[in-house]
DNA sequence: CGCCTTTATAGTCAGAGTGACCATTAAGGG
DNA sequence: CCCTTAATGGTCACTCTGACTATAAAGGCG
């Protein structure tokens, strides 16, 4: 890899917050190539699940890889997020576009993939259980896969997924984000089992049930509607997303434990 | 601009999560550049203060800009960052090696360089009052400008700073963060100056006491030792920071005012 | 010197929020 | 009919917090 370009700036003030000599030319250095990776999850039967994507060729040929893909050249990283979230999970464009789709970070160490210098940033989004996905047209065929069960991720991936975990896990403690994982109207033991699915610890049903009622604008109940949840137990009364985001006081993970 | 290359793959599985073919030649389109953007703040004299370098040339000649620059190709973006900041600041090397930095978030809108595509990785950096920074070799030169008395800052760097702001300001509540801001050994009172300042609230002095102190491992008291803080007052006892780096339960600023 | 201001530090008190419970209601299953 | 299950309603003690008062120890000033 040659080490042209960017070095032969430094002379003067240097990069977008320095200034490029008139005569530069964008391709006389190794480029970079900026691609988006998205963290796609899901709650579905008491178990996280992530989308992920079978990789047909080398490298990893054969393991699962989070789907995502390159930033266009006219196209923000978001913008991308959306379209690859749009292709590989086939949903419509208008329901995409509804979903809460966040920036996690930006993965940029030099060998992260063998093939050529990638940086990408990388998307956490959340999704509540939607109809199987169909492969997006092309070779793509993404699949819920349960959240530790995938083997070895291709490239960084696993520490892409980890870490996007985490940032959720953290995000439900003060936001109202619970929500995103759930059905347009839902019981209130469906939000508890999102929190204890992502943080994995069980969670007291009336302290949980008298907290979220207490936090104004976090669920607003559908009147007269209720609906049974396991087959069994009583019938629990329907709720819809309020329009607060904040939770002020947090809900804290009990004993900070992490998973 | 030519938008040939990541187009040309879209036949496959795409991107680094999918193939690229073997004939694939990484200069055939139109190229990506990426650079670090820095964000790195103090607390002085009561107000927070961010490092800002003074551009020469257009675009946004004359306008104050975040120091940065290009990460090199064999160089992560975390690499980069801390490479520029030594050299902006003209600190030793160890020292900036020990510095608090974070990565923000990446900002890949199309046109925020008008003169060819640049994606930026930010980072945040939390630093005490230093000595006033040396330009670095180079002709940048860098100074600690007031928080909002810049005027307009070149590309979308105001977006950055205050991005970063809110960023830090969030973090002092459930970190122990504060501390970086602060020299190896302070006061509670300096220490409660710089929740003050990022946040822009007083803070009840008993109760802010009570609070860090009754946090394990946040601060240690430095035995025996004092120092008159503003020169009047009964002289305060001296603190390190700790070894812990969260806070249970969190320091929330009041009122869920932002500024 | 006494008195002011300033800051650190110690303590009090009421109310909010939370964790750990117990009790009741309403469904399905044997 | 009685079991299990889950939703819902409620209690109680404890912690944490915000508001506040009081004391200690410095410098400045007449």
């Amino acid at each position: 890899m040659t080490a042209v370009g960017p070095r032969a700036l430094e002379g003067g003030a240097r990069g977008p917050a320095g200034n490029v000599p008139e005569g530069y030319d964008p391709h006389a250095f190794e480029p970079f190539a900026v691609t988006v990776d998205l963290a796609v999850f899901t709650v579905r039967g008491g178990a996280l699940h992530a989308l992920l994507i079978r990789r047909g060729q080398e490298p990893y040929a054969g393991a699962w890889a989070l789907p995502g893909g390159f930033v266009l050249p006219r196209e923000s990283a978001e913008l991308a997020a959306r379209r690859e979230l749009a292709e590989e999970t086939g949903l419509p464009d208008d329901v995409v576009a509804g979903l809460h789709l966040e920036q996690l970070r930006t993965y940029s160490e030099p060998d992260r993939d063998p093939r050529m210098r990638v940086v990408s940033v990388a998307y956490t989004a959340l999704v509540p259980d939607l109809p199987e996905p169909r492969g997006g047209g092309d070779a793509a065929h993404a699949e819920w896969i349960a959240f530790g069960t995938s083997g070895q991720l291709a490239f960084d991936h696993a520490d892409i997924l980890a870490d996007a975990r985490e940032r959720v896990g953290a995000k439900l403690e003060y936001t109202c984000l619970a929500t995103s994982f759930c059905p347009p109207e839902f019981t209130l033991g469906e939000l508890r089992q999102v929190y204890e699915t992502v943080w994995g610890t069980a969670l007291d049903r009336p302290n949980f049930r008298r907290k979220v009622l207490a936090t104004p604008g976090f669920v607003e109940q559908v009147a007269g509607a209720s609906r049974l949840t396991g087959g069994r137990g009583k019938p629990a009364a329907l709720y819809r997303a309020g329009p607060a985001t904040a939770l002020h006081p947090p809900l804290l993970r009990p004993e900070g434990r992490q998973s």
